[in-house]
DNA sequence: TATGAATGAGGCTTCATTCAT
DNA sequence: TATGAATGAAGCCTCATTCAT
């Protein structure tokens, strides 16, 4: 019955040009999502953010929660880039100093803080997402072992520490530092000092 | 207080029938704001799970941020008490190991930790929230500082660590390690682990 | 935990008042079905015609396929009634004179016409709608067969007639005729003769 | 008509092709259109249902309005061939036996039916389909009108009854049965013993 | 011609809140 | 006080249709 023919009937599909417009889409979502949380935001704020029509967003995403989830996904790759560029550093003390300093630096990480935080405790109301973080969090925390293991091949970490324990914990250290960020009393350097030293702690390594 | 003397003051009854039926639509709006968030809550739902009519709702609390706000606030004297509770411990050691142990016991913690989650996400987003997390962090920390500098004073804390910062160091551990109890692919036993070893080093406790 | 105290507290339930209400928007929607059909009216559209905020609709109606149904239930409900007006006539077959008249008198039949026909498209797009007609059908062959049985009592109609079938015959016949009144190029008493003919036949009435 | 010589005209094969092409989707609507009825069936389903992209649909019809009264009037000219195959048959009352046991075979039928009852609904709604069903009317009553004149030659039907009339009456007597066919409790044996009878008494017939 | 992309308008429904009893 | 009734303002999504290739 059907007389499609894929050869030269029709626009021709532009791959790149739909995966932006997909890209544009999720970035306005997620700054209206950072502001607004995923339930408060509409779907007309966020098409606008975006620069598209409000039924042009669902060429794209089947349903709003398609769209929070395939933001969630995105979100997660990219923590999960951040804890592989520390394999770039040249200590891994070094590379969690970095990340320290970057993760209280206000301005930045503002957006992403929020937006991190709502995920979290979306895991708390649907299933799914609770699944997806699942899946990144053991992700994350294999991808940071390994590189806790390489620094004990060095010798920069001693070898009774269990990687993937201290993976976890420390893991859990940022989102804890992170998830008060647009309130604590504390200074950015004072912040700093508690996360370094309680890393310094996990991985036992020597006093600075 | 207000239960002296029934006979002499107007109407210390109604007082105490509005507390209650206060206290009544504020538990009704912990369960349903625990389950679906803030923004995704009705105040339908709130008012039948309080067994309240919807109007009703209206003379207790002005406006749906209004009950947020108080919700708020009275959960964060809930966590007060229980840093307070700490006093009540023998050692300090032993205090914050019970607390831990209550922390990553599921079932019961699971609603109050969505609700902080859900109230620490809210901050980023209402800077009245974000006011009164400052107010409350603060408080916290002091009472956890006065009772590490108790601790001090009774040796079991060495004196060179600075209360203030140690006791601020360990609440956000505290919420990191929560943040992630819906999804966390570590065992019970092993985020506790993880948890102990980190105030230990915090507190700069001996190992058990 | 309900507090609900069904004495003296809040505003008293006023069955009248609501039963008013729900029947004034089936009014309403009777009116814009008959010109628009089920699918293209909008509850917009309704709850306007019939003088009630959109909002309000849905406290008496689930939504608007209930309306729909219920709206059905309450036209085969009349459809009865008139077969079973034919109870007061002198004989069946001035009844059935009488309302083959009725039946031809455009304008206060027009809106009635347009939503039997409605229903009737409806049953064979929802399993539902069909099964309600099929439990109304069976009431009015039931109905018009005990009138038709009691015209063989006295006389009127020979016994040897089947008034189940006679009665199922004369329902079909009413349908048919009055599916085409929009577009009938048949004057009214045309039509009507034409009835009134294929009416004798089944009872096997003497001809006028 | 338009293949006479391929070499001789410009594009007699495109007119096929778009003449196909207009078939094909006024096929797909009819599916659709059945299930769903014209306002509910959507443009998009239709054009997936005909194998066609939506846009497609577009270069053959005006508007959805427009592909609706086409599939009309399409439905209404095979509804009038359906008539004039009665001059095939042996006898007019052979001819119409056919039909109605036709009529009666719910399988092929139902979908047919739905269309016809749509359209008939319809007619209450738009003047424009009301015209063209009396049009159409015109010619049935025509068509069956002359058959039964054919008939009254041959001494099959009495001279004295209006053939035109007979066919008004025998046409409505078709949609009435049609009409019920998604819900009567009556089995297909007695609605085509019901309809044989009438038939008989509109022309007059002797009893089988 | 035929298809993918885009969009304004509108549809159904829910919600926070007010009003009347 | 407490409840049932009512509503304007949104919210998510679909649709018929046009535009670009």
């Amino acid at each position: 019955m059907s007389t499609m023919n894929p050869s030269r009937l029709g626009r021709p599909v532009d791959a790149d040009r739909r995966a932006a417009r997909r890209r544009q889409i999720i970035n306005g979502a997620r700054g209206v999502f950072a502001r607004k949380g995923f339930h408060a935001a509409s779907t007309a704020e966020i098409s606008a953010e975006a620069g598209v029509s409000g039924a042009n967003l669902y060429q794209y995403f089947a349903t709003k929660d398609d769209l929070i989830m395939s933001l969630i996904e995105e979100n997660l790759a990219g923590d999960l880039a951040l804890i592989e560029s520390l394999n770039d550093a040249k200590s891994l003390k070094q590379g969690i100093m970095s990340l320290g300093k970057a993760l209280f630096e206000t301005p930045p990480g503002r957006q992403s803080h929020a937006l991190r935080l709502e995920i979290l405790a979306e895991s708390f109301r649907q299933e799914e997402v609770a699944a997806t973080l699942r899946r990144a969090e053991i992700r994350m925390i294999d991808t940071l072992g390994a590189i806790i293991g390489k620094a004990q091949v060095s010798g920069e970490v001693p070898d009774e520490i269990s990687t993937l324990q201290a993976a976890a914990t420390i893991i859990a250290c940022v989102d804890g530092f992170m998830s008060r960020i647009a309130f604590t009393p504390i200074s950015a350097e004072a912040q700093l000092a508690g996360f370094v030293m309680l890393i310094t702690a996990a991985l036992r390594l020597q006093q600075s």
